[in-house]
DNA sequence: ATCTTAATTTCGGCA
DNA sequence: TGCCGAAGTTAAGAT
């Protein structure tokens, strides 16, 4: 990895053309061939980039760019597209560089995927006496998180969100209008559960006569077993 | 801006919980307080990270910690929420610091904006003998992107998009209905417009009698003076 | 300040 | 490999 602060200014065509004027920024050179630019605010988006696999190039500054102060211009291209980006450098202030090696990589818990495997271990949090037909029901249109049926036998839809949103809404009302031409299931009533349900979430649920149910994490995990890993 | 390269463990808790194992990473403090952790690849988002504002505390290592060879103990808090960051530092490889000031930010052109603007003054792509009635023509669920009529005088609703999604279909579905409701309008057809088209959109358009368009925004943009900024 | 929508989204999973 | 959906999405614009 190589870090340098420098002026400098730079342009991306590609996708979209972007120019960002003369500055002082810091600029990472990863192992990887992955360049970007970052200011000293906002994260953790950098101002500009370039993704892997793409080379880098030094190029000489054109006669015009020597006249206003460039004294390098990097040329880095994406190797499977045409993205393109120019760095014009007017001066280095400051430059290491570093062997990192390899990233044993992020350990995560307690994401959506999770949340379904709990849920659909603790139906009991849905409705008593119902039992699970599937996880991830495949239709059509995509996969219905949790497909079950209830004491009397009739069919429920589960759509699991983290945070419930219209868009969830949306993609549950989606699937019980598929579900419910299906004369081996219907009727098929509708389930929207989440962590947190936003109110207009709720309101959308409740007027198409979908329940919402709000699930909380930390006791259906201290359920199963769990072993604080930090603090 | 304070960069560190330093051999460290980092444990996220907040809106999951994550831990990186130990390893040499890339530590960059910015000004307005936030915290990047990078690896050598994998562009751009970084391993882990703490948004601004938030404060940086030093905290001793625990027992267990030090006799792991833990030499420093870093607790990112987020202001406003309960976020927290701990970056356990065995030790530091590299070290220095930069002011940058404040940047002058990022120019872009070729969004959706400009795809609309450039639509609108190109009407002829989307059927001959039509005219415009509005450019985001409001109604109380959001502003229709395109509103026009065609050469009967019957009203057409555009939904732009750079890529068309799902989303996109069900959005122009509730401007339509609503847009059908008002007498001085109907009927109201809808035409879904994007530089690309999902196929699952596609179908979804199709079965609600939405027209699809295909959009070339590079000729779009050809049509009108486009002067290449750089290169 | 809150909410909605786009993004050079990135990232992961599965067919 | 390509499509699809989630993300500690982030970020920008509008209400």
């Amino acid at each position: 990895m190589r870090l340098i602060i420098a002026e400098c200014s730079v342009d991306y065509a590609g996708r979209l053309s972007a120019h960002l004027p003369r500055a002082k920024r810091l600029l990472v050179m990863k192992a990887d061939g992955s360049v970007l630019v970052h200011s000293d605010s906002g994260s953790y988006k950098p101002l500009n980039w370039m993704n892997p696999p793409c080379t880098v190039s030094m190029v000489d500054p054109t006669d015009g760019q020597v006249s206003v102060g460039v004294t390098q211009v990097w040329k880095v291209q994406q190797t499977k597209t045409d993205d393109l980006l120019m760095i014009s450098i007017f001066e280095v202030l400051s430059e290491f560089e570093h062997e990192l090696g390899e990233d044993p990589g992020l350990i995560k818990d307690g994401v959506e995927k999770h949340l379904q495997e709990l849920l659909a271990d603790q139906l009991h949090l849905v409705e008593e006496g119902s039992s699970i037909i599937r996880r991830e029901y495949f239709t059509a249109i995509g996969p219905v998180d949790i497909l079950m049926r209830d004491a009397n036998g009739s069919t429920i839809a589960i759509e699991l969100k983290r945070r419930g949103d219209i868009d969830g809404v949306e993609q549950l009302t989606r699937y019980l209008e598929l579900l419910n031409r299906d004369p081996l299931l219907a009727p098929v009533r509708g389930i929207f559960a989440a962590q947190e349900i936003k109110p207009q979430a709720r309101k959308l649920a409740e007027d198409r006569g979908i329940e919402c149910l709000v699930l909380d994490y930390d006791s259906m995990r201290g359920i199963e077993d769990s072993v604080p890993r930090l603090f």
